[in-house]
RNA sequence: GCCGGAGUGGCGGAAUUGGCAGACGCGCACGACUCAAAAUCGUGUGAUCGCAAGAUCAUGUGGGUUCAACUCCCACCUCCGGCACCA
């Protein structure tokens, strides 16, 4: 009975509370504050109809703690919030029931947005921004112009994942286990033309820029991985009875001796143009495989000679052309020279197809080249090389590249992992691509940079000739056409043709070219999900401006982002993504830097309480709102603080949180009562001011765990404490647990007779004068061991001759030092004492 | 293969620049309240030996540096994550 009128009270207080706060106008950060800005910011979630889920909580309550404390140090602080609202759930949703996603997100994020705000996050509503909203996708698609017109953006043949039942195309993400996600059926592959942005362009920046900002150790990682910059030379080799020549990307351009053959991609240009049956056929086969399958059946090296011959430039000899998939068509030149005395790829190959293998770095040992490639190549001292015989790789390296420059067939170069972005979708649910295509401008071979408009546009990008064709007859719309919004579709059903829905609604299809004035068709493909959370920190500093993305005066106000909190999910894609918008848009002169984000901080996973991932099949799932109706809001968030690191991997814990519960139980029992206004003695404040103290550099330091912990510790010690706590005391403990438990610290503040929201009020300042007791007691170690301690006024530890003195003199310590000589004898001020004897 | 990160009680996890290992929470045991249970409160709780005082052993393994090592150095083992036929 007790127990319910408790569970009551605390939901009184969160309905009390929150009504208040939704009067009041939640926090609204402004732009023409003065105080120093502070721009917190957590990834927007995916409205999904299943409303906020425990990571979603676990993330958000963790930017929260960390925004309240920042307000109430005196920084304007920016906390906003918003939706990334396209996406195929919704759309799947739209095909299943036939209702139209714009009424299916909104419904979905009016239950997010209560949910976050009966979560007592301190979000500035309104700044709000939703990715499907026509006034926020406008900026998105005038950013995508932007790229188009400086040339970063092309449209190519590319095969992608292809799901035959669904007649669809899909992302890398919706092809589970080779499946399709939605039917199960097995994902194939198909040539479509799409929509590349050229990401590489800023493969370098996107790569070297990372030392400017604060990113964990393992994002940098990833990131610099995922770019996979490699640095070597471009090589040139005549191709026998031909004219084009045959250029290759190597690391190792010192091993040009090594060569005895060379090898091209089945995607290589050169290996399309010859007749050849044999080839053709083995060519045919490898285009059939999968990635997947290529990488799997790796093990077994494949090829056919192409009867080409190609010229070793260093030495003239002669060496065979062939063909095989373990060279991939989109790293470097599709090309390589093989050196199989020392690459382990070249050597399985070579040993397959009986190939020379002549070593170029000396082994200092003798290393049988039947059982594999020499791999210690950096190590060793060049052979059999000419004028760089007996130099080190390195200086072997400089040496050659230099000869082949001099000679014009080759120069230093540097080479990518990073692919090119591909941008087309062909879903409904997506902003639409703001292009138009027009056949007959297309037939005269008109692309947008020979138009008028085109033609006095200067960028510092140039398409290659190929990648021009693919632009041909292409132009964007004019700025003042935007937004292109998306039209209401009676079925949301891909068309089968490899088009999107869009392709079916003629009167959206069917335009004015903006070039000739004839008939053009719009682009029915839609960006990917990526596109809007690309620069939406960037609309909350400026969300309602229908001039332009935003203005520069506030975006020179807020940006950048001073703390990002997001999933480690998002290390590669969204944060690669976004930094490279970022970074365009600051070549452009639209925002003021070229980073978007200062500092990243990357939170953990809450497993079920198995020790499995949350999931509906296993049932092990907990929903954030059941837990706040059970045990309220206040008790959610700060378990959820507590649980463990915020970067760690933690399961869920019924019976943890319920430990919480009781903390803030008894929290509000101890500081809560007592109305008589006492002087706290100095106990009871140094237990305070270390707390707050305490409390303060884990909030700072990202250690919410420890903080909690900080403030258990302290009721606990206060509780067996006889002195009674003083008002003063009182609201400094009120306003530390605040961050956590919002809620409870705004009643408590209310009883203390405060006026206006603890929320807003100054966070406290602790004392250096209390945050030592008046007696320290400093361990006594002998040979290392602890063996006694002696008790100390604190204003006394400086007195190093009295308290070895006293150390000497304690019983235990005396018995083991008797009899013994005292080699040296050590104290740490404060901390220890010890005695080495023998 | 390359690159990151982590190994601490029964469990989740704490430990400023090297300075009392195990904060805080859970669980468990005992006690108080109760006819009883739950809830709540109190006490204890790394292991081993010991009636006890206490001693010995303990932070993945093996070495090393140091008066002193979870922390620094070397070698190794295991687990997790990212990339991967990348020339």
């Amino acid at each position: 009975m007790e127990e319910k009128n408790k569970k009551n009270q605390f939901l009184e207080i969160e309905k009390k509370w929150g009504e208040v706060w939704e009067k009041e106008g939640w926090y609204q950060a402004k732009d023409e504050s003065a105080k120093k800005k502070k721009y917190v910011l957590v990834e927007f979630p995916y409205p999904s109809g299943s409303g906020l889920h425990v990571g979603h909580a676990f993330s958000m309550v963790g930017a929260d703690v960390y925004a309240r404390k920042k307000r109430m140090e005196g920084n304007e602080v920016m906390f906003p919030m918003g939706w990334d609202a396209f996406g195929l759930p919704t759309e799947n949703h739209a095909i299943k029931t036939g209702r139209k996603p714009q009424e299916v997100t909104k419904e979905n994020t009016d239950t997010f947005r209560e949910q976050m705000k009966r979560m007592a996050f301190s979000v500035d509503w309104d700044r709000e921004v939703n990715t499907t909203d026509p006034s926020y996708y406008k900026w998105t698609q005038w950013i995508f112009l932007q790229l188009f017109k400086q040339g970063l953006a092309f449209k190519e043949e590319k095969p992608i994942n292809w799901c035959p039942d669904c007649k669809t195309g899909l992302a890398n993400e919706e092809v589970v286990d080779g499946k399709c996600e939605r039917c199960g059926s097995k994902a194939g592959k198909k040539n479509l033309s799409q929509w590349v942005l050229r990401i590489t362009e800023y493969a370098d920046r996107l790569s070297e820029d990372l030392d400017e900002i604060d990113f964990p150790k393992r994002v940098v990682a990833a990131q610099r991985n995922w770019i996979g910059k490699s640095s070597g030379g471009k090589v040139r080799f005549k191709v026998k009875g031909k004219e084009e020549e045959l250029e290759v990307f190597t690391t190792r351009p010192d091993t040009l001796w090594g060569v005895t053959f060379m090898v091209l991609a089945p995607e290589h240009k050169l290996v399309g143009e010859l007749e050849d049956q044999k080839v053709r056929d083995y060519v045919k086969e490898a285009g059939n495989k999968s990635e997947l399958e290529r990488a799997e059946l790796s093990k077994e090296k494949t090829g056919v000679d192409t009867g080409l011959v190609a010229i070793n430039p260093v030495n003239d000899k002669e060496i065979p052309i062939w063909v095989s998939d373990f060279v991939l068509g989109s790293y470097g030149t599709g090309a390589i020279m093989a050196v199989p005395a020392h690459d382990q790829r070249d050597w399985e190959f070579a040993t397959k197809f009986k190939l020379d293998i002549i070593p170029v770095v000396d082994t200092g040992e003798d290393w049988d080249y039947s059982k594999g490639s020499y791999k210690e190549v950096s190590k060793g001292k060049m052979i059999n090389s000419d004028f760089i015989n007996g130099m080190k790789p390195e200086e072997a390296i400089k040496k050659t590249i230099g000869w082949l420059s001099e000679k014009g067939i080759g120069e230093e170069a540097v080479s990518y992992h990073l692919r090119d972005w591909i941008f087309s979708r062909q879903h409904y649910w997506g902003e639409p691509i703001p292009m138009v295509y027009c056949k007959s401008c297309a037939q005269k071979e008109i692309s947008w940079w020979e138009t008028k408009e085109g033609e006095n546009f200067k960028s510092k990008f140039k398409l290659s000739k190929e990648q021009k064709k693919g632009v041909v007859g292409w132009f964007p719309v004019t700025e003042k056409e935007l937004p292109i919004e998306l039209p209401e579709v009676e079925k949301y059903e891909p068309t089968g043709t490899g088009e999107s829905p869009l392709a079916e609604i003629a009167e959206w299809v069917e335009c004015e070219c903006p070039n000739c004035g004839g008939k053009g068709k719009r682009e029915t493909d839609t960006m990917p999900n990526w596109a809007g959370s690309s620069w939406y920190f960037l609309r909350y500093v400026d969300s309602k401006n229908d001039k332009e993305l935003g203005d520069m005066e506030k975006l020179k106000k807020w940006m950048p982002v001073d703390i990002y909190f997001g999933g480690d999910e998002h290390t590669t894609l969204h944060l690669l993504y976004s930094r490279f918008w970022h970074k365009f848009l600051y070549d452009l002169g639209v925002v003021p830097g070229s980073e978007p984000y200062q500092r990243r901080v990357v939170h953990g996973v809450i497993l079920g309480s198995d020790g499995n991932r949350m999931s509906k099949s296993k049932g092990n799932g907990v929903s954030p709102d059941d837990v706040w109706e059970e045990y309220g809001v206040d008790a959610t968030r700060t378990y959820l603080m507590f649980i463990g690191p915020y970067e760690g991997t933690m399961a869920w814990d019924d019976r943890a949180l319920k430990g919480v519960r009781r903390f803030l139980e008894r929290f509000e029992k101890l500081i809560g009562n007592g109305k008589k206004d006492v002087v706290s003695s100095d106990r009871v404040k140094v237990i305070v001011n270390k707390t707050v103290k305490k409390v303060s550099e884990d909030v700072d330091g990202i250690r919410f765990n420890t903080g909690v912990a900080a403030l258990m510790k302290a009721l606990n010690e206060l509780g067996k404490e006889k002195d009674e706590l003083g008002k003063k005391e009182k609201e400094m403990l009120i306003k530390v647990l605040g961050v956590y438990a919002p809620y409870l610290s705004e009643e408590l503040w209310e009883r203390m007779g405060n006026e206006g929201s603890v929320h807003w009020s100054v966070w406290p300042k602790w004392e250096e004068k209390y945050l030592l007791d008046e007696k320290v007691e400093i361990p006594v170690s002998v040979n290392g061991k602890v063996r006694g301690r002696v008790e100390v006024e604190t204003n006394k530890v400086d007195d190093q001759e009295e308290i070895l003195k006293l150390a000497r003199e304690d019983g235990a310590v005396k018995e083991w030092i008797k009899d013994k000589e005292i080699v040296k004898e050590i104290y740490v001020v404060g901390r220890m004492v010890n005695f080495v004897v023998r």
